[in-house]
DNA sequence: TTGTCTAACTTGTACGTACGAGTGGTCAAG
DNA sequence: CTTGACCACTCGTACGTACAAGTTAGACAA
């Protein structure tokens, strides 16, 4: 709010000039400033003009002073008084993947004495901009973030860098922006799940394996990539037409009808690699509703190892996403930030491949 | 900290002499406090001491002072500013219904521009006492609270008296501890909601109905109570043996493995009604592990319409529990309560029944 | 009646001075 | 070597003055 006015009262001036000292790191924590006649010399104010500049540098925590000896810089650590609060900025607050990795995050916050603080971007840029600026504005000592559209170009790193400067550690989750994948991040091997599934569909004699992916995140162009290694690997030629792309806006339709449409116009369906469990259930339905019926006409895997509890009649193939734990891994992993110790700048949780009965094998053609 | 020294600095005795002004309400909010040459004249000090104990009691957020107007005396709200901080406190965060109940309160609060501060209690009340005690050291503005075992005793009533006099508005979700009835509470009307389902498996012909409950919460109560009051209601005897009782801790495995026991054990059974739709899932299990048909052999019912995205065969007849409207709602109500407006004490949402394919007609006996 | 201007009053910034209070080092006395 | 007086230096409190910047109400002219 003050950054309208561009009026350069002395100890406003004053205020600013130490505190780049600080931040630049040319004052060290517990290091003594100078004192308050030094100043008053060496900018030729008044000590009454250093005495207020000084009193806001402390009142915002920068420095703190002792009578009789001086004013010092702030510990590193102390810029801000920890609040004890982490935000966990997620896409959606779904009933999907959200319930677990909130719980495994959970889990580890609160033997840890932290609370946890919400936010959700609707998988939206301009939502997590918002959350971001937000939290900025708060006191939290860490932020885990669930990237929206992180396959999108992220326009918004100078929030991040502001993350940086201000010392507030962050690590991101089942993605990564591509402008900071030198940031932490734990994902998982996308790529090879799809390609375990793929290869699995492979060997129980598919060949036209139909893919649907979502085109708006990592996740998405990931699983596909897997998806098209696995065919080349096993010689099978790529197809374009064979791979339904949707975004996170018609998932709930687009795959739906189009698989419907390919059926109906006759396209020789065998399998179906889908992004995840839920596109997977969609799409079971759309192939039942055609008088089709699962795995006897159509084998489909999914994503996720989702599992719910009302799916009695199917058990997906699908990919186990272990997100309880990756919620402890990023929690525990944000916790060593924050204590200033090393993490490792990439953590990927290997994928396994879990049989249901949403698959059966072909005779060879 | 400034108790210890008894030494009588000006600006602090000014400081507190005003403080005590406003405090014993002699200088009501909104209105101008003396101004600065008056104070210099009325204490015989300097300009500057009085300008210290001003700025003072502004950092305080006692007073603000407006430049060429005066200084005036805060809002009666206003003394602690408000933090856009709103706790939800949860018993469970599973993929059950905490995922829908959050997005509502979520969709309300994020438009309004609060953040969530997320808690959980896994339904214990030494978690639940610890949560309270953290949130009053933090600065919330208001707090949505899922009560833990609502049907144990309350005995940390006290916590929730210093919120009342803290000035920290709550709201109770899904049940309300007996000593706290007039505070308010969103809920359903359980018990109604149990009456229309076993009604409803009444009118098919059933006559051997089960009841599966949980014991330590209002809810479980509740849906007993409308089970056994649309047994009396249609004339059937109530017989304390139909029911299952199952505790939080062993919901996984009682409720399964006495009820195959009990079929084992030749008990006839029509139809069940179960706590929830979690619930009446792990049953359907049960039952189809002996080789007994849903709805054919056995007709059961649910509780919440859940709904899992996976479930493909079975569509459950149960009770609409509007989760997201009932964030929605309590957030709503609770952010009037911030507004100083009035709220009813009791919201109730009513039951709505849905029929699915989870219950089949007898035949008259 | 309406609009403008000014004077009086408010708080904000900035200068100067003085002394009190606490810290840490020097140095001579014990 | 230890002790204690002393002093130079730090920040804290308190006084005084001056002018700038913003608000408000009343005087005054159109």
């Amino acid at each position: 709010m003050e950054n309208k006015k561009t009026t350069s009262l002395k100890y406003q001036q004053i205020e600013e000039e130490l505190k780049q000292l600080i931040l630049e790191d040319k004052i060290k924590p517990g290091e003594k400033m100078p004192s308050e006649n030094i100043l008053t010399a060496k900018y030729g104010v008044s000590r009454q003009t250093i005495r207020k500049a000084i009193s806001n540098l402390e009142s915002e925590g920068f420095v703190y002073a002792v009578q009789g000896s001086g004013t010092f810089c702030s510990d590193a650590s102390r810029f801000k008084k920890e609040s004890k609060d982490i935000a966990v900025v997620m896409t959606y607050l779904s009933d999907y993947i959200f319930p677990k990795v909130i719980s495994g995050i959970d889990s580890v916050l609160s033997d840890n004495g932290y609370s946890i603080v919400l936010k959700n971007t609707n998988n939206s840029r301009t939502r997590e901009i918002q959350c971001l600026e937000d939290l900025i504005e708060k006191n939290i000592d860490g932020i885990i973030i669930e990237p929206s559209k992180s396959n999108v170009f992220c326009k918004h790193k100078y929030l991040y860098d502001k993350l940086d400067s201000y010392g507030i550690p962050y690590i991101f989750i089942q993605g990564a922006y591509s402008v900071m994948e030198d940031k932490p991040h734990v994902i998982m091997d996308d790529e090879k799940g799809t390609y375990l599934l793929t290869e699995y569909l492979i060997s129980l004699g598919h060949r036209n394996i139909l893919g649907v992916f979502k085109s708006d995140d990592t996740q998405g162009q990931n699983r596909h990539k897997g998806y098209a290694k696995a065919l080349a690997d096993a010689g099978i030629p790529y197809n374009p037409e064979d791979v339904i792309w949707f975004y996170t806006e018609d998932r709930a339709v687009h795959p739906y009808t189009t698989l419907q449409k390919m059926i109906k116009r006759g396209k020789k369906v065998d399998a179906i690699v889908a992004y995840n469990d839920q596109i997977a259930f969609h799409l079971i339905k759309a192939i039942r509703e055609l008088n089709l019926k699962v795995p006897e006409d159509i084998s489909i895997t999914g994503y996720d190892h989702s599992q719910s509890t009302g799916n009695t009649d199917i058990s997906l193939t699908t990919i186990a996403h272990p997100q309880q734990e990756l919620g402890k891994i990023a929690a525990e992993t944000l916790l060593k930030m924050i204590r200033n110790e090393d993490v490792e700048q990439r953590i990927v949780i290997e994928p396994k491949l879990i049989i249901g009965n949403s698959c059966k094998r072909r005779k060879a053609t």
